[in-house]
DNA sequence: CAGTGAGCGAGCTTCCGCTTGACTT
């Protein structure tokens, strides 16, 4: 809130995040206000809904942006930006000068030149940049203003025209040739391609058996070391690398031995009784490199590895350090660090490692498209205070850890290891054995960077071999024979897609963590542990795509973009011939889709035809599935939703088809009841009926199979019991009602007295707190019953801290309530908060009204939108009621009802 | 709350980047 008699400000200082704002206010004192803009305040509508009304008869109003007239962008204020906008105006009129502070990269020169714009200022307008937010570097900017680079904005203003050109155009072509709402982009249909094309890798794949032979050897003061079979009468015996992934065998004009079981064997036995000796000993010596301070991938990357955390978790930890001011801005692509960062991380290595520690390490990005307009994410201050010093615990704690350690490693002397190879003869045969030392240590004190391999040996560890020297014999204490099998390109992580989008220069800092959630949302991925396995749609989509815009999807594609955005931005070119070209013209974009669009046989789309398969895969309403003709008759059958495209072979496709063809099998008869029991699948998973379908609507009995059980190996047993819930436990101890377990539609539970107990989302089992059980819903007990219930959180109401009154509308009460965000009004359903600066005692009935009002609209909408997705079947009847004349009535108990359907 | 693989309709879906709300279990 502005005091009403304040005094004129000499300038509106506007930056891009709050935290900043706070910050730089800090060292800006009472004369400047410091705001920020919350990210971008203007953008092209999003949705049909944020189309002013007199552009809806465009026909380019779709796209928000007038292809006809030099491609000129409909810039709209968000709905969730109104707010800012207007509270920027009003500080406005209070001060001397407009001073804009947003990053000095492409996406900031825009915000900045958007507020100009919105708030079209009667005062000077001055553009400040800074790199470091220090109070010297600040002021230092706030004396060397300059004006507000056209030529970037130009740039970023193209960037973002051709992207909403290439997904509005091309994503409708998908929905009429393959699924509605699928979609295309610049940056997810190129990352969707990575994952497919690797799938496809692994489809085609051909696993190579080989054998080799491990040796336990031991000195003679009886030190023992490992050795592996490398030479076989001078040949090399061949490894995973020799093979050829396609056929499965040695790659042609490889000169190497591939031992089978038999050879590998007769050796073994041969070998265990001859002698053994050293030939050579070689010595090696490297140094390691400490890995550059963090940037928004690297973090990301090493989150996922090393504390398995996602890339939006890891995004979401790194904000509240940011905002609480432990570390730097999480989102960059710089790994500079600023002069405070050196002389804190220097000061630190010094007090608690020793000179010989230290080195002082620049590093320069050499990431492509980098803006730098941060530095490298680091320990804020001037201190490299360590997590337990800052009080830190769970998540911030090892986030915060693993980036003070990053930065202080980067400052750390190299590591300087030596490898020893070990060459022992055996009869015509050549072991090796490998040795690490590390002589000094450096960074690795502090940090190491993780790898992608889980199996790799970490750096850091020593693996010494024994003293050693030439023809010295040694005595072989065990000899195993190994069988390998060569393994299919790994699917990629969230770690390595992040690394490979940043390496080809595809997405931002701000966006890598969202193309992961996107290209799950469209269902182009699923996420099976950590790895992303794409789906059979995401399949379809990339092969149209690759077949008839091959150079959108061209890994290539962003990098020629981006040069062209530089040449814009340099004011070397023009935005118009750029975006001519990409749009219109009998090459342009445009002219491509509508001409596809009548080549392009749908059904054809949609059917894969994958190497090595027998059946079609089909991408249909319900999921993928298999067809086939038989005799001239068509058969499918559908295909698990999850299941891999590469673990499609032609026997999983045999059985699916049969299953099929046989209907659903019964488990067995129910003894009692005399009808059979079916394990069948439905929207909600598997699940097990009793009897079949009858005619006269009686729906047969049926229960959700739980998810510690597997469908395919249910008992019969396991079945009937499942029927039968609820099932009584018992009485309870206290008040003697009776406790149940049973099925419900969010999974098993366990009942008292209106009281719920949850079993773990993910397995539907539950451990208990001593660990010395873990329990389903049907065996749950007492005691373990008595103990998920008592962990449940309270459904009793709370005690409200004050009541208002009844509502005038409808006599409810309107009441008042602590909750987690601050104290908030309640009346029926709808909660608002109470503004921070009101005191409790303050507020009055008619004061919270309003409140009420606002939020209940603001609730309406959300609600409505979410509600849509579940009665989308009837909608035909809803439409017809549309028009009659108590229309708007109408929508409103519909919704209504609706809304409270969903929260049920 | 429990399968299926086909089509009029009205109107909508969809992009990439920059940021923090909201959530009251």
């Amino acid at each position: 809130m502005v005091p009403l008699a304040a005094k004129r400000k000499k300038g509106l200082v506007i930056v891009e995040s709050p935290a900043k704002a706070k910050k730089i206010g800090g060292y800006l004192g009472d004369d400047y206000i410091v705001r920020a803009s919350v990210g971008h305040v203007r953008d092209l509508p999003a949705k049909a809904a944020d189309i002013p009304a007199k552009f809806k008869k465009e026909p380019w109003s779709n796209l928000g942006v007038n292809v006809d007239e030099q491609f000129a962008p409909l810039y709209v204020v968000s709905p969730e930006k109104k707010k800012v906008v207007k509270e920027l105006k009003d500080l406005l009129k209070n001060v001397e000068e407009l001073i804009i502070a947003t990053d000095e990269d492409r996406e900031g020169e825009s915000i900045g030149w958007h507020i100009t714009e919105l708030l079209d200022a009667k005062v000077p307008i001055k553009r400040m940049v800074f790199s470091e937010i220090t109070k010297k570097a600040i002021q230092e900017a706030l004396e060397n203003p300059r004006e507000i680079d056209m030529d970037l904005v130009q740039a970023q203003e193209t960037r973002r025209v051709l992207d909403r050109l290439y997904g509005y155009t091309l994503s409708p072509l998908l929905w009429k040739k393959i699924r509605p709402k699928l979609s295309a982009g610049r940056v997810q249909s190129v990352a969707v391609r990575v994952l497919v094309e690797r799938e496809l890798e692994r489809l085609v794949f051909k696993s190579g058996t080989y054998w080799d032979l491990k040796a336990e050897l031991d000195t003679e003061s009886k030190a023992r070391f490992s050795a592996q079979l490398v030479t076989v009468k001078g040949k090399k015996v061949a490894t995973g690398k020799d093979f050829d992934e396609h056929t499965g065998k040695i790659k042609e004009g490889t000169d190497v031995v591939l031992l089978s079981e038999e050879q590998a064997r007769a050796l073994q036995e041969k070998l265990t009784s001859t002698d053994w000796s050293v030939t050579s000993i070689e010595h090696r010596n490297q140094n390691r490199k400490p890995a550059p301070p963090f940037t928004t991938s690297t973090l990301q990357q090493e989150a996922n590895r090393k504390l398995n955390m996602s890339a939006r978790q890891a995004m979401q930890t790194a904000q509240r350090l940011y905002e609480n001011g432990q570390i730097t801005y999480m989102r960059t692509d710089s790994v500079t660090l600023s002069q405070e960062a050196l002389d804190a991380a220097h000061a630190r290595i010094k007090a608690d490692y020793g000179d010989n520690y230290l080195v002082s390490r620049q590093y320069t990005g050499k990431t492509k498209n980098a803006q730098e307009a941060h530095e490298a994410i680091r320990p804020a201050g001037t201190e490299m205070k360590s997590a337990s010093e800052l009080g830190l615990s769970g998540g911030e704690a090892r986030l915060y850890d693993m980036i003070w350690k990053r930065t202080m490693a980067s400052q750390m002397a190299e590591a300087r290891l030596r490898f020893d190879t070990v060459t022992i003869k055996a009869d015509e045969t050549e072991f090796r054995a490998t040795g690490r030392h590390v002589e000094f240590p450096g960074f690795f004190k502090v940090y190491v960077e993780g790898s992608d391999d889980p199996e790799a040996q970490n750096e850091e560890e020593d693996s010494n071999l024994p003293e050693l020297k030439e023809n010295d014999k040694l005595g072989c204490a065990d000899l195993e024979a190994i069988g390998h099998e060569t393994k299919p390109p790994a699917r990629y992580t969230e770690a390595t897609l992040v690394r490979k989008l940043e390496a080809e220069g595809i997405g931002r800092p701000s966006t890598y963590a969202s193309i992961i959630s996107t290209i799950q949302d469209r269902g182009y991925v699923n996420k099976s542990g950590s790895q992303l396995v794409p789906t059979f749609t995401a399949m379809a989509v990339t092969r149209l795509l690759e077949d008839y815009f091959p150079n959108l999807v061209d890994l290539q594609f962003t990098a020629q973009m981006e040069q062209s955005l530089d040449d814009i931005s340099m004011g070397q070119a023009e935005r118009l011939p750029y975006l001519e070209k990409f749009y219109s013209g009998k090459e342009g974009i445009n002219e491509q889709v509508k001409s596809h669009e009548e080549e392009i046989d749908p059904r054809k789309a949609c059917t894969l035809k994958l190497e090595g398969l027998d059946a079609d895969v089909r991408v249909g309403r319900y999921g993928p599935y298999l067809e086939r003709q038989e005799n001239g008759e068509r058969v499918t059958a559908g295909l698990p939703p999850d299941i891999a495209p590469a673990d499609v072979d032609n026997a999983t496709a045999e059985k699916l088809i049969e299953e099929k063809k046989k209907g659903p099998q019964a488990l067995g008869m129910h003894p009692e009841e005399g009808l059979p029991i079916y394990v069948k699948r439905g929207p909600f998973g598997p699940y097990v009926q009793l009897g079949e379908q009858t005619d006269d609507g009686e729906k047969p009995k049926r229960a959700s199979i739980p998810l510690n059980y597997d469908p395919d190996s249910l008992e019969l047993e396991t079945a009937m019991q499942l029927l039968t819930l609820p099932r009584r436990i018992g009485l309870h101890p206290v008040d003697g009602k009776v406790v149940n377990a049973g099925l419900g539609r969010f999974g098993p539970y366990v009942l008292h007295a209106k009281k719920y107990g949850n079993f773990d989302k993910k397995t539907h089992t539950y451990t208990t707190d001593d660990g010395s059980k873990t329990v389903d819903v049907l065996t749950v007990d007492m005691d373990t019953a008595l103990e998920m219930l008592a962990k449940s959180k309270s459904r009793g109401k709370a005690e409200p801290l004050k009541v208002l009154g009844e509502h005038p509308e409808d006599g409810q009460p309107v009441e008042i309530y602590e909750g987690k965000y601050g104290p908030y009004v309640k009346h029926g359903k709808i909660n608002a908060t109470v503004p921070k600066e009101m005191e409790i005692n303050d507020v009055s009935l008619d004061a919270a009204i309003p409140w009420l009002e606002a939020k209940a609209a603001k609730k309406g909408v959300k609600k409505a939108a979410k509600a849509k997705k579940n009665t989308a079947k009837k909608s035909t009847k809803k439409k017809s009621a549309k028009k009659a004349p108590t229309k708007s009535v109408a929508a409103k108990k519909t919704s209504r009802k609706k809304s409270e359907s969903t929260k049920e």
